[in-house]
RNA sequence: GGGCUCGUAGUUCAGUGGUUAGAACGCCACGUUUACAACGUGGAGGUCGACGGUUCGAUCCCGUUCGGGCCCACCA
């Protein structure tokens, strides 16, 4: 046993964690009792930073949990690695653009890439102690993703849940691409409101105010509240649109603002989310000015050409000559923009795939009911997100690297041709239809849109379980105990796999979902690349250990964020310290001990352990609502003031001096410690896995006959262990106890100082036998009387 | 504008309808004690964001309000 060495912790790690993998300690064999995590897969995007620790931690905690309460545990891995940002980040990464050098090759250059993160990913997943059964890894681009992401889109075709049609997509002319609504942030721009002079049919001059007078040219309609006063009158009649020359209607919609501007509102095609309801609703012409550029076409007639901000100033300086600009008011607002670039994003028309689900709504709420979510009330994020949805789900996007639509369409008829399902994945650029079309033509287009990532990634129950359609898979990985993620991606990924897992199986996806906070800096702020403000997993492993990192995480409440604070670690890593220190200790006394239960318990033994039985049942209740911060709290704090502050301290006149305390005294101390200790330990084990599998190697392989503390049992409430009586005493010993520290600290007397204690008839008699140790731990005289401590 | 959430010691956070509101870090004093100076013992430090209400009693429950955060909507 090398007690005397220190605790070196980058040592320890690495050679434990090559003993897991070895060992596949835990690699997931089927048995009756199971249970299944869906992990999130991470972005590959260059990125790690503390805060991936942070969320995948709380996971672990859970799963190295679950073992230990005897659950064959599935816990996968997995990544999420095609879609735009990872094409960003080969692009930043390679100094290229994915439109240069086409297709082909930007898709090997994807997969290369993406290999080699995924390495790197792996690697600090691993050093972080993350008990994922490596075999089980899955990844959204891999052939079996791509398989069940096609399998799902033809499955849902099938089902009369897809459609195909030209829409408005969210553009960003900077990157020249379609992107979704998840990639658009909010930032503040100066601006100008513009009072336009219209002229109606008879006349009349009207006042627009508008911030975007470039898009006059793709006006289509003209909007006031049926029951504004001013306006009403204007209702149906044609007004002709300034320096064009055509002419547009004026409609009722109670969405117009009668209080703001002059109450009356142009419609373009299209300028914001309200543009775009109402060209649906009413049926509007489609004039869409600005092309994939982000410049102003032949409809825009002479402005043709310009760029979006040219055209803002000309056709300004053209309104201000033939006095058509009333007046201009500076005004702030928010634009939405890219939040890869920060442009302002256009709206274009362009043919999407869609999966129709607005008229699901309820059930998708009642499945939200049917969840069990921890902490309970981030089910409102989910319930809000669904009652305001007002579009379906547009699925294709125009990229690149992404899983392809199993789809053709023939050039003669215009036919849909989907992808033999046994014939999946099929890349229709590459592939061709099996079949001729029903008009006889085998001239087929191949469809180059991607699926949208969360397309796919909304499947990962699906793909963990070998779905293979219908509602064909392993039913008892489906559906999985726990859903853990943090709470940005409730609406996303939360809400679509819950979304998909209904559509094939009639189920939801999931028992429970558990979902964590954000890792902060230390500021509160979120880390990212272009503040500068990232701390990764490695410099703190590094600098103090993977198991300090984890009492970090450990220490947050469910649910909520966490600023990432260098001191937290330290406390961790000072954790470890005493616990090894405190193990050193009891390994060293605990050397010649039979390991038999002496006939009685001495007072203090009893006491201890009914407070670790205690703590037992808090660790276990917290665990099993995923409060793995309350359990560590609980833990931490037994040991370090129960066990260390107070029981090693009553026990050492025990068990240094056996002769005059006699044998009995000495194996009742060794048989608590040893008990203690592991239990201690195996508490520790799904936070700290390093330091407790490290000591529990030293002493405790042979007696509990596990080869790691991590498949050992977790320790369980023990109705025998109450001793109400015993834990009085020992409770009013250790208050006695502190009472001499505080009289020694405040005489600046050494904690050794032999001292008089006169304690009452009563008290020592609650006591009872426990005096003993008390008057060893105090150095002290006992003399009956009222209570008072005298120096000697 | 809507939903949720947070506001407690210098800092980061626990916590409960009921004596005197806790921890860690930091600060101060003392102590070398055979697990630990990578330490121990003790101490100082709070109007529990503000204002009302319910209650015998509110940091906690209810209402209003102020301030921070996240998500959504708006952004003519």
């Amino acid at each position: 046993m090398n007690l005397l060495k220190r605790y070196n912790p980058q040592e320890a790690e690495k050679k434990w964690s090559e003993y897991w993998e070895k060992e596949k300690l835990f690699s997931f064999k089927p048995g009756s009792k199971m249970y299944t995590i869906d992990t999130p897969p991470p972005t590959i995007s260059g990125t790690i930073h503390i805060g991936h620790a942070f969320s995948y931690t709380q996971t672990e905690f859970i799963a190295r949990y679950k073992r230990m309460k005897g659950f064959s545990v599935f816990y996968p891995f997995g990544f999420d690695d095609n879609g735009l940002p990872t094409e960003k980040f080969v692009e930043n990464k390679r100094k290229i653009k994915a439109k240069e050098i086409g297709r082909e090759k930007f898709i090997k250059l994807c997969l290369e890439e993406t290999k080699k993160a995924e390495e790197e990913y792996k690697k600090i997943w691993k050093s972080l102690g993350i008990s994922c059964d490596w075999s089980l890894l899955y990844s959204t681009i891999s052939e079996k993703a791509r398989t069940m992401s096609q399998l799902s889109f033809i499955e849902l075709y099938e089902k009369g849940r897809e459609y195909r049609k030209q829409a408005p997509t969210i553009w960003c002319p900077e990157c020249h691409t379609a992107i979704s609504q998840v990639e658009l942030e909010d930032k503040e721009f100066n601006s100008t409101f513009n009072d336009v002079l219209f002229e109606t049919e008879d006349r009349e001059k009207i006042v627009i105010s508008t911030t975007r007078p470039e898009l006059i040219p793709a006006c289509v309609a003209i909007m006031v509240h049926p029951e504004d006063k001013k306006n009403k009158h204007l209702i149906g009649k044609k007004v002709k649109v300034p320096l064009m020359d055509y002419s547009v209607e004026v409609i009722a919609d109670s969405r117009a603002d009668p209080e703001k501007g002059s109450g009356i509102v142009m419609t373009c095609t299209f300028g914001d989310q309200a543009d775009m309801e109402w060209w649906k609703a009413y049926n509007l012409d489609l004039r869409i000015i600005i092309d994939k550029e982000g410049k102003l076409n032949e409809k825009a007639g002479k402005f043709k050409g310009l760029s979006i901000l040219e055209a803002r100033k000309k056709i300004l300086e053209e309104l201000k000559e033939k006095n058509l600009l009333k007046e201009q008011r500076p005004i702030k607002h928010n634009v939405n923009v890219h939040e890869r670039c920060g442009t302002p994003i256009e709206f274009l028309v362009t043919k999407q795939w869609f999966i129709k689900y607005l008229d699901l709504k309820e059930d998708f709420l009642k499945a939200g009911e049917e969840l069990n979510w921890f902490p309970s009330f981030m089910k409102h994020r989910f319930d809000n997100w669904i009652k305001g949805l007002q579009w379906d789900w547009c699925i294709s996007r125009q990229r690149f690297y992404g899983i392809p639509f199993p789809v053709w369409y023939c050039k003669k008829c215009g036919e849909i041709i989907l992808a033999q399902k046994k014939d999946l994945p099929v890349d229709p650029l590459k592939d061709s239809p099996k079949k001729k079309c029903k008009c006889g033509s085998s001239d087929f287009v191949a469809e180059k849109d991607v699926l949208d990532t969360w397309a796919t990634s909304s499947l990962t129950p699906l793909i963990n379980a070998n779905w293979k359609g219908s509602s064909n898979f392993d039913k008892k990985i489906f559906p999985m105990n726990l859903r853990p993620q943090a709470h940005d991606i409730i609406t996303f990924w939360a809400f679509n796999t819950v979304v998909k897992s209904l559509l094939h199986t009639k189920k939801v996806p999931w028992k429970d979902i558990m979902i964590s906070g954000w890792g902060l800096d230390s500021k509160g702020k979120k880390m990212s690349k272009s503040k500068g403000n990232i701390v990764t997993p490695q410099e703190i492993i590094e600098k103090y250990s993977a198991d300090a990192l984890r009492y970090w995480a450990s220490s947050i409440n469910l649910g909520n964020d966490a600023p990432f604070q260098e001191k937290d670690v330290q406390t961790g890593q000072r954790l470890i310290t005493k616990l090894w220190n405190a193990s050193k200790f009891s390994l060293m006394n605990l050397e010649g001990f039979d390991g038999k239960k002496p006939k009685e318990l001495e007072v203090m033994d009893k006491w201890i352990l009914h407070k670790f039985n205690e703590v037992t049942e808090k660790m276990n209740s917290h665990y099993d609502v995923y409060e793995y911060g309350k359990a560590k709290t609980a833990l931490e704090s037994f040991f370090w003031n129960d066990f260390t502050d107070n029981y090693l301290e009553a026990i050492k006149d025990r068990i240094y001096n056996e002769e005059k305390r006699g044998k009995n005294s000495k194996a009742s101390a060794q048989y608590t410690l040893e008990k203690i200790l592991l239990g201690t330990l195996k508490g520790f084990a799904p936070i700290m896995p390093f330091i407790s599998e490290e000591i529990f190697q030293l002493y405790f392989t042979k007696k509990e006959k596990k080869k790691s503390i991590h498949i050992s049992s977790f320790p369980e409430f023990d109705k025998k262990l109450v001793n109400k009586n015993s834990f009085d005493s020992g409770e009013k010993a250790v208050e006695i106890i502190s009472k001499v520290r505080k009289f020694k600290a405040e005489k600046q007397l050494s904690m050794k100082a032999e001292i008089e204690l006169t304690l009452e008839k009563e008290t020592q008699q609650k006591i009872g036998k426990a005096l003993d140790d008390l008057k060893a731990v105090c150095n002290a005289k006992i003399t009956t009387g009222e209570f008072k401590i005298k120096t000697i």
